[in-house]
DNA sequence: TTGTATGCGTTATCAT
DNA sequence: ATGATAACGCATACAA
C-alpha cells in the first residue's frame, strides 16, 4: 500500500506536509497542498483507518448489537430493516458499523469477549442496541460504560434512544376497531418487555376511553415472531363461549400463524373473525387477504438512532439525553370486517 | 483502556514479556506467565485490535460486499439469510466483519470511495460478495485486487466462489411439475444474471428430458423481488390462448405478485392455475395455500463463503481456487394440481 | 510556510 | 527466561 512517506518522497516534502495536504486544513501553500494531493490521487492513496485510529482514538466505526448468537436477529424484517437504515445513514456520515457480539472460540483477543470488550478491541465510537435482552448484565454494563450508546425500543435513564411509537399504534389500531364497531377486541401479546407494556398499557387506556370493557381472558401473552405460539392462542380464543370478533397479534408473522389456526376452523377472514397485526412487513400488502396492521417506520427509526448517536460522538458537551419516538402509520387491509 | 504497559508496570516485568504471556507461546517461565495473565484479566484488559493489526497487518476483519446504497439489499430474505449465517460462521472463528460500500460526503477517507478502497482503509483481510452488478468495473477490480475474495452465485475464473445449485433446482421443479402430469409450464425468470441464465438453461434442458416441447412465450423476463414485475407476466401468460397449466416464478415474493393477479381474474389456486416459487422465504409454509417452491440451503451458502475465505486468509498457499456448489430442497406445498 | 520528532498500543527481533 | 528496542502508518506539537 501507498503510505504517506511515500507521496512525501515523490513530492519532496516531509511527511508533515502531506499529512497536513490531505487534512486540507493548516497552513500549507496552497499550490504544494493542491500538487501534493494530486499526487496522492494519483498514486492511489488510501489513508489507515487503524494508524488513524491509533492517533486520534477515533475509529470511526459504530457498534450495532443486535442479538445475540441466537442467530435470527437478522431475520426479522422490522430489524433487518433499521439494521439497513442504520447502515446507510452511518455511511452517509463517513461511519462504518461492525457487529458487536459475543466471540467464542480461538479468536485474537483471547476467547470470549463481553460485549463491551468487544466494542473496546475494535475502538467504535460508539454503539446502537437493538432487538437484546436489555436486562443481561453485558448490556447493562455497556449501556453504563464510557463508550456512547443509544438503544432502540428500550429506556435507559439518562441514556438516548429511539422508540417506536407503540403507544400510538395500539391506540390507533383500538380506535380504527371500535370505529368498526367491534366491542370484543382481543389482544395477543408478545413476550413481557418495555415495547409489550406500552402495548398493553395503551390497549386498556384506549379501550377504556372508547368505552369497551376489556376481558381478561381476552388478552393472551404470546411471542414476538413466532406463529406456532400465537396459533394456540388463537384456538384459546376461538373455543371461548363468546368469542371476540376480532384479534389483535404482536406482529405480522404470528398473525399468519393466527390465520392457519382460524383456516383450519373452516372460518373465514373477516367474515367470521376479523384480525390486526403490527409491523407492516412488506409482505403484508402482497398476501390476500391484505392485512389490516400497524406499520412501524423502521426506516426513520434506523435514520434517528444513527443521527444521535453520531451526534453524541462528535459533540458529545453539546448533546443531551432524549428519547425520540417514531410515529407509524395504521395500514388498512382487508381483514377486517366492518359490523357496525 | 489499560494497556500492555500498565500490565508490565503493575507485574513488574517488561511489556515484551507481558506480550508473550498473553499469547501463550514462547519460552517463558510457566509460572510468570500464569501471573501475569491473571493480573491482565484482573485488570481488565482488553487487546487493542488497530495496533495489533499495524504491527501483523492482520485484522481479523472480512468485509463484505452486499449491493450499493440501493439499500434494500439487507432486506430480501435471501441475502440476509447468508448475511446472518456468513456472521455467525466468521465470529466463530474470531472475526469481525464489516460492510463495504461507497462512502460519500465528508467521511475522514476523504469522499467517494471505491469499493477495493475501502476494503483498504479498513484493512479487512478478504471480502465476500454478493447480491451486486458482478459487470461493475469497481467489484471486478476488488476481485482482481491483492485482497482474497469468494463470490456467491457468481464465477470469476480462477477465483473462489459458493454457488447455489440453480441447475437442481429448476431441474427438480420441472421433474416434479411433469410428474404431476404438467406439460404446459410456463416460467418467468429474473433479471439475465448468469444465475438467471443457469436457470433457464437447466429449464429447458428439462424439459428437453422429459419430451416436453418448451413454448417461447411461455418464457418471459421479468425481475427478482419485483412482484409487480410478475403480476404483469401473469397477466400475459393467462391471456395467451393456451394458458399455460402451470407457471414458475423467479422468487417467491414474486409468485405473491402473480397470485394477486391469477385472484383478480377469478382464477383459483391451484384448481385453475398452479404456481412454483423459489427460495424458500420462512413465509412459504404460513402464506395460505403454502407454496411449493425450492428452498435455497442460504444458512449452508453463508457458512460455506466464510469457511472458504477464512481458508484462503489464513491458508493462502494451500488453499486452491473452487467453486463450492450448495443444494437446496424441493419443498411441496399446495400450489401445485396433480392432472394426470 | 515547512520540517523534525514523538507517541498511539502492539509485535517481534535481538540482546542479555 | 527476560528485557530493550524498533517498527507499523499516521497526526501533531513544536522547532525552524
Amino acid at each position: 500500500m501507498v503510505k504517506i512517506k511515500d507521496i512525501a518522497e515523490r513530492c519532496g516534502v516531509s511527511i508533515a506536509s502531506v499529512s497536513k495536504a490531505l487534512h486540507g486544513t493548516s497552513d500549507l501553500n496552497p499550490n504544494t497542498a493542491e500538487y501534493i494531493r494530486n499526487v496522492a490521487k494519483e498514486m492511489g492513496y488510501v489513508p489507515n483507518a487503524s494508524a488513524r485510529l491509533l492517533k486520534t482514538n477515533r475509529s470511526y466505526n459504530i457498534g450495532v448489537l443486535f442479538v445475540d448468537s441466537t442467530s435470527s436477529g437478522l431475520e426479522h424484517e422490522y430489524f433487518s430493516s433499521i439494521l439497513n437504515s442504520i447502515k446507510n445513514e452511518s455511511e452517509n456520515h463517513g461511519y462504518d458499523i461492525t457487529f458487536i457480539s459475543h466471540h467464542f472460540g480461538n479468536n485474537q483477543a483471547g476467547g470470549h469477549l463481553t460485549f463491551y470488550e468487544h466494542a473496546k478491541y475494535r475502538n467504535v465510537d460508539g454503539v446502537i442496541i437493538a432487538s437484546v435482552d436489555f436486562k443481561d448484565p453485558e448490556v447493562i454494563q455497556l449501556v453504563e460504560s464510557d463508550i456512547p450508546t443509544v438503544t432502540i425500543d428500550y429506556l435507559f435513564d439518562g441514556k438516548s434512544s429511539v422508540v417506536s411509537d407503540n403507544i400510538q399504534g395500539v391506540r390507533e389500531i383500538v380506535n380504527y376497531l371500535v370505529d368498526c364497531g367491534h366491542k370484543r377486541i382481543a389482544f395477543i401479546t408478545g413476550e413481557d418487555t418495555s415495547v409489550t407494556r406500552n402495548r398493553v398499557t395503551s390497549f386498556y387506556r384506549t379501550c377504556d376511553e372508547r368505552g369497551i370493557k376489556v376481558r381478561e381472558d381476552y388478552v393472551k401473552r404470546g411471542k414476538y415472531h413466532v406463529p406456532k405460539e400465537s396459533g394456540i392462542a388463537t384456538r384459546e380464543l376461538l373455543s371461548l363461549d363468546e368469542k371476540p370478533t376480532v384479534i389483535m397479534y404482536p406482529d405480522d408473522y404470528s398473525l399468519l400463524g393466527g390465520v392457519t389456526e382460524i383456516e383450519k376452523r373452516g372460518m373465514s377472514i373477516p367474515d367470521d373473525i376479523s384480525i390486526v397485526g403490527y409491523d407492516g412487513i412488506k409482505l403484508s400488502r402482497l398476501v390476500r387477504p391484505e392485512i389490516t396492521t400497524f406499520v412501524q417506520n423502521s426506516t426513520e427509526i434506523g435514520i434517528q438512532a444513527a443521527r444521535k448517536l453520531i451526534e453524541i460522538i462528535e459533540h458529545p458537551k453539546s448533546s443531551y439525553a432524549e428519547s425520540i419516538p417514531i410515529q407509524g402509520k395504521l395500514q388498512i387491509g382487508k381483514t377486517v370486517k366492518k359490523i357496525n
